[in-house]
DNA sequence: GCAAGGTC
């Protein structure tokens, strides 16, 4: 191997002491290499000789760990007060090797000196670059005639080392700057904006979250924040829903085989008169016709090979592990050699990777060790080559097992964990996906469609080792096409839509990912820093809330019209960050534009600081000195507060000068009824309302303010906010409220809330009371037009039907059978999910939107600010006393999904409308 | 006392 002439000395620094040891036990096969210590007693020094292309080597193989400089201020300017935040943006900066690194700098100085070559292996992506470009000057600081190469290699992997060796290339200058700019821009922006909201807020409010709140620093960083921005964005989704009742006919029909549950192929209907509609025609036609039976194979695949996210998202959902204490274990087994390295993006196995020898090693494991033997077993069929995630960071392979084990005496039940889930994985990686016979029977009750599904598992496959995942089978009875039979049971029922859950941990990394925040090495620190800041706290089951400090700061930035807590900001610079490493920018240039659009953000928010003060305000107490300046209003009682029966709900205004009836348990009760925007004055009187209860609940007088109401509404109002006043109600719907929450709506705006309001108040419709338009142009009256000219044109070409308002669907002609609409025709849409529904006669008088669609859409617009449901919704139905007799006689059972009671239905209960 | 990125 090694060829003629003399030879010369070759250093060689990888990026951590395992691809040191790793690249020159593969380049010298073991043998004759020899291990001596370095100045850090972490990073040894490996030598042998070795033959580039016919050259004779002493190789010296050693390492870094990580980056080995930082970045930071000149001295002027990194203590706090030695400068306006804002002169960080054109602060000097240095790079520099930090005191703890100082040993591996020496090292690389005294061997640099002795050798002719310097070779780089640092991980190939842009972070090894750049370290490479740190130890290029460190060691041509020390040996200004260094020849400097590149080694390029996807996996330690003999060959592959073997090939990078003899094909040295350059480094990559771009890669290198592209982390530069990064690095200068995240240090500029932080450290202007933490010391600028330190400093501002720390001290004008007494911020009880952390024990000492003097020395709390209240930092901000391009990932942190977004991270915390998924948090608090969740929280309001959840906060500002407004839960909405819905329909759905259930069924289910019991014989000698066994059960069939069948769901409604609407799923569920929003307007109440329209459900019942349908659900009375099927219990007076209850017959089922079994319109089709499928039958189909299903595969449920097993997981793409492990990346660091996926392992973090799943020690979180089966174990409940945090993503940061997973790391550590996964570490520690990592130095133990029991697993790969576990900070890879990589989920697609090389080629070259001997897949077959990794289960050898399993099969002796009392647990799953059968199971690897019959993955090596042909006869089995088990065996399949993994399949591709589509990640390759082109320096790791997948988090795979090393090194077998039975389990070690050292290990923490963690470690047990985590290790048998690599494992587990590992192996489900290679194993044919589970296989099921899966059966859909579609039936018809008049008209309605239904259908049930039941599903057989044929093969469990990897199912029988990846025990995390399961695949629920049920079994149904055998039904005929053309078949009939009278469903057991024939319900109409309610349920509510609930807001979705707040972020679990395995949710958040996934946010972070599909943004860009972080790095699989770095997303599980800018979780713990939320918890580490008081900005957030994660509850048993696992789920992340942001704190009032958290919510408080987001709320602030938001109030300005920023999107700093967003992660376009991050985005934007990842961009960049590619141009630069693709040569298409400049360093200079991405940093000088970046750098001034930051600023400018900087100072901006800086002027509108007082948003930031405010929002705070929301939560947190003025600290002595600022508190002295306000006077501190207690509201006028109005009612003991219905949602935590403890303390009382008074009328206040808020900042803006908006009114509101809010608890005094606040902030651990947050109930608050938001008042009309378009209020003047209201006080509140001795009188109590006798319909609201619990009571008692005193009356309030208003004053409103006669340009922002219509014209057919008062100005002076005595109104009660238990839920029983009408004209409040409308009032808010129309006017809108003085919450942040809506002015918020359904996204952020660069409006002020105020702003807004008043935008909506001068546009509010006199005819559908709808927001956005006169009632010249009103929708309604326009679209009900069109659609019953295009609805006639149906007609005329002889199919009984209409295109559905909603989704556009044909909806053909049916007949009520009802009581009260004995032989009243009606359209209703059969999509999935579609409420569509239109009677024909209102139609033929030219009317607009009535009908469910109308009704639905209004039910969905309504506001919950006056804690009731508002108008619509059953109110404008009427009720009937009839009762309703099956068409066959047959025993079908029903209940009245108000009260539960099987011998009438809803439209004849009694309870209905209390 | 600030960031985020490497890594021990």
């Amino acid at each position: 191997m090694s060829g003629g002439g003399r030879a010369i000395n070759v250093l060689n620094v990888a990026e951590k002491p395992s691809v040191a040891k790793s690249v020159a036990t593969l380049l010298s096969r073991g043998q004759g290499m020899r291990v001596r210590e370095g100045r850090s007693r972490y990073n040894k020094i490996f030598e042998f000789d070795y033959g580039i292309r016919g050259q004779r080597c002493r190789m010296l193989v050693t390492s870094v760990t990580g980056h080995l400089m930082e970045l930071e201020f000149e001295d002027r300017f990194r203590k706090w007060h030695s400068c306006d935040p804002a002169d960080l943006y054109a602060a000097p900066v240095r790079k520099s090797v930090p005191q703890d690194k100082l040993d591996i700098k020496r090292t690389l100085e005294e061997e640099a000196r002795r050798c002719q070559w310097l070779v780089l292996w640092l991980d190939c992506d842009r972070e090894g670059e750049n370290i490479a470009f740190e130890v290029i000057d460190t060691c041509t600081a020390a040996n200004r005639n260094l020849t400097i190469k590149r080694a390029r290699f996807s996996a330690l992997i003999e060959r592959e080392i073997h090939d990078s060796v003899q094909n040295l290339v350059e480094p990559n200058r771009w890669f290198a700057d592209a982390v530069d700019a990064r690095q200068e821009i995240d240090l500029r922006i932080g450290a202007s904006f933490t010391r600028f909201q330190t400093m501002l807020l720390r001290d004008a409010f007494v911020i009880d979250s952390a024990a000492d709140d003097r020395n709390l620093v209240l930092s901000y960083g391009p990932c942190q924040f977004p991270t915390l921005g998924f948090v608090v964005e969740r929280f309001w989704e959840i906060q500002s829903h407004e839960p909405e009742e819905f329909w759905i006919i259930n069924c289910s029909h019991k014989s000698e085989e066994g059960i069939a549950t069948f769901n409604w192929t609407r799923g569920h209907l929003f307007d109440y008169t329209c459900a019942v509609i349908i659900y009375e025609m099927c219990v007076e036609e209850p017959s089922a016709t079994v319109a089709g039976v499928r039958q189909q194979e299903k595969y449920k695949y097993p997981p793409h090979p492990l990346s660091t996210i996926e392992l973090e998202k799943r020690a979180s959902r089966y174990f409940r592990m945090s993503s940061e204490h997973t790391m550590k274990v996964a570490e520690e087994l990592y130095q133990a050699g029991f697993v790969s390295y576990p900070r890879t993006e990589t989920d697609n196995f090389s080629a070259r990777t001997d897949l077959h020898a990794i289960v050898q090693e399993q099969q002796g494991h009392p647990v799953w060790g059968s199971y690897a033997q019959r993955l090596l077993d042909p006869s089995s069929g088990l065996w399949r080559n993994p399949s591709n995630g589509g990640h390759d960071d082109k320096a790791h392979p997948p988090i795979h097992p090393t090194k077998f084990s039975g389990g070690e005496r050292n290990w923490s039940q963690d470690h047990h964990r985590l290790y048998e889930l690599v494992v587990r994985h590992f192996l489900a990686c290679v194993s044919q996906p589970a296989v099921g016979a899966e059966t859909t029977v579609e039936i018809d009750i008049a008209g309605e469609q239904f259908a049930a599904s039941g599903r057989v598992i044929i093969a469990k496959n990897y199912l029988d080792v990846y025990r995390y995942e399961s695949w629920g089978g049920s079994v149904i009875p055998t039904y005929v096409p053309g078949q009939q039979f009278i469903p057991t049971t024939l319900t109409l029922d309610s349920g509510v839509t609930r807001p979705p859950p707040l972020l679990s941990e395995a949710d958040l990394l996934n946010c972070m990912d599909k943004a860009g925040i972080g790095t699989d090495a770095t997303m599980h620190d800018h979780i713990k820093k939320l918890l580490d800041r008081f900005y957030a706290t994660k509850d048993q089951n696992m789920r992340f809330s942001p704190t009032n400090l958290g919510e408080a700061l987001v709320m602030g930035y938001d109030d300005m019209g920023y999107k700093l807590w967003k992660p376009n900001l991050r985005s934007m610079m990842e961009f960049d960050m590619r141009a630069v490493s693709e040569g298409a920018k400049t360093k200079a240039e991405v940093l000088e534009t970046c750098l001034q659009q930051m600023k400018a953000c900087f100072l901006d928010a800086r002027s509108n600081k007082q948003k930031l003060m405010e929002a705070m305000a929301v939560f947190f107490e003025r600290a002595a000195q600022t508190a002295r300046d306000e006077q501190h209003v207690v509201g006028e009682f109005v009612r003991l507060c219905g949602l935590c029966h403890q303390s009382n709900m008074v009328l206040k205004r808020n900042r803006d000068g908006n009114f509101m009836v809010g608890c005094l348990g606040f902030p651990q009760c947050r109930n608050v009824v938001w008042l009309p925007g378009s209020v003047s004055e209201a006080v509140v009187t001795a009188n109590i309302c006798n319909s609201c209860s619990p009571g008692p609940i005193y009356m309030i007088q208003f004053k409103f303010r006669r340009l922002e109401i219509p014209p057919y509404f008062g100005v002076d109002h005595l109104g009660c906010i238990g839920g029983c006043d009408d004209t409040l109600q409308q009032l808010t719907e129309i006017c809108g409220t003085g919450s942040r929450m809506s002015a918020r709506g359904g996204g952020p705006t660069p409006l002020s809330s105020s702003a807004q309001r008043s935008n909506s108040r001068q546009q509010a419709c006199s005819n559908c009371r709808q927001l956005g338009h006169s009632s010249t142009d009103c929708p309604s009256v326009i679209s009900g037009t069109r659609n019953s000219r295009s609805r006639r044109a149906d007609q005329q070409d002889g199919g009984l039907s209409v295109s559905c308002d909603t989704c556009g669907a044909s909806c053909p002609m049916r007949t009520a059978n009802t009581a009260n609409n004995k032989g009243r025709k009606f359209y209703s849409c059969q999509s999935e999910g579609c409420n569509f529904f239109v009677w024909e006669d209102s139609l033929q008088n030219g009317g607009g939107r009535h009908g469910a669609n109308g009704g639905a859409s209004n039910s969905r617009a309504r506001s919950n600010s006056l804690g009731g449901r508002g108008r619509g919704g059953r109110g404008g139905n009427n009720a009937t006393n009839g009762t309703f007799v099956s068409a066959t006689g047959d025993p079908v059972t029903g209940r009245c999904y108000v009260c539960g009671d099987p011998s009438h239905f809803a439209n004849a209960c009694p309870n209905r409308f209390t």
